[in-house]
DNA sequence: GCCTACCCCAAACCTATGTATGGGGCCGCC
DNA sequence: GGCGGCCCCATACATAGGTTTGGGGTAGGC
């Protein structure tokens, strides 16, 4: 839609650690293979900062100051913010991993790891975001489709979906047949729908998962 | 289908633990709330006995004789055996629970635990395995009614959720219109489809996910 | 050789769906 | 008051879908 000008198509690896030292190399360490990097002491800074276009994970220290790693990953998923993350911890704890990983995370690695573990491991998360964007792409696209149909339009979209013929469609709304066509008319127009199972397929995805 | 005169819709708890304290505390904590429970020593004797008609999860110490349970895990998966796992370990270890986890353990407890913990985890894994065993039914349903369609009439079938009229089947399969149609009233019977959109969403559930 | 299952097709007929033309009514906004 | 969006409906026509009746062909199993 936009001009795509924007010379960045790299994945972007964010990385929270209070500890100055590992925040330089696990930089260079993603740096090295290509990835952009953004670094932080804590997890407030995050917020103030992210959130670009492209492929991105977020590897987080589970211990910080402020809030900790793992609270900080339930207020992002609260917030509709669905990241993929990667724990790292000095002091391993068996119910710490379970919540972190309960929750969603990518992987948990106590400290100290090899590099190419957190190689794999962010290179698993930044696939993982991809197919989320991806996923994330199409459903919106639907749901605005979805926005523009008027009130009766997405009835009788929902008994279409539903199998019912237009003669029944009319009788559970109290229509005309020839009115519920126009209206199933709209619906495939307006949703981009070229067949019914087309539609029948978006609304499954508008409904389900 | 079958007489259901067998009289244990209980569910099913299989522990195994090689120590024989731990096996007996947990079946009778896991009677005393109504469960039905089996124990074993070691992972090879589960094989042996198991698989019910009724909701049921394996709670499974890490460190066994013979095979670990981890492997265990990883060999039930691979034989398509999904019930619910639940892990207990005497000695924590994080790569160990990242690996139980990653396998779709629901949890992972430490010994020593709190009675609470363990029955909040059964009950969990229960309900986790009630609704996979409604899903494999509803599934395998569907997979039976697919088998008994004829060749021609999965290529028609394929062809119809696509969403591709009849006169374009024809012409894709090098057909007359009368012909698929006759195949397309054959699948719909026999997948005992009421309409289109159902016949969609079955080849949904067939293919996907 | 016969029976069965699968595959193909046609004519006839009915129903369902889709679209266009041309109406009317209600409501909210400029 | 006029305009636009939404809602409703009818007639008419075209196309798509579905079934029945009645064919014909092949291949495999008993």
């Amino acid at each position: 839609m936009k001009p795509a000008t924007t010379t960045a198509p790299n994945p972007l690896v964010l990385v929270v650690d209070d500890d100055a030292d590992i925040r330089d190399a696990l930089s260079s360490l993603f740096r090295s293979i290509g990835y952009d990097v953004k670094v932080f002491p804590s997890a407030a800074d995050v917020l103030t900062a992210s959130l670009p276009e492209t492929p991105s994970c977020l590897v987080l220290d589970v211990r910080l100051p402020g809030v900790s790693g793992l609270d900080f990953q339930t207020q992002l998923s609260r917030s509709g913010i669905n990241i993929p993350v990667i724990f790292m911890t000095g002091y391993g704890d068996i119910p710490m991993t379970v919540r972190g990983m309960k929750a969603g995370a990518v992987d948990f690695l106590a400290k100290p790891f090899r590099d190419q573990e957190m190689l794999d491991a962010v290179s698993t998360a930044l696939e993982k975001d991809r197919e989320r964007r991806a996923l994330d792409g199409v459903a919106s696209a639907l749901r605005s489709n979805h926005d523009t149909l008027t009130p009766r339009e997405r009835e009788v979209m929902a008994l279409v979906t539903k199998g019912l013929m237009n003669k029944q469609i009319a009788g559970e709304l109290g229509l005309s047949e020839i009115t519920v066509k126009i209206h199933r008319g709209n619906v495939m127009r307006k949703m981009n729908a070229r067949s019914l199972a087309d539609l029948v397929r978006m609304a499954e995805a508008l409904a389900g998962r």
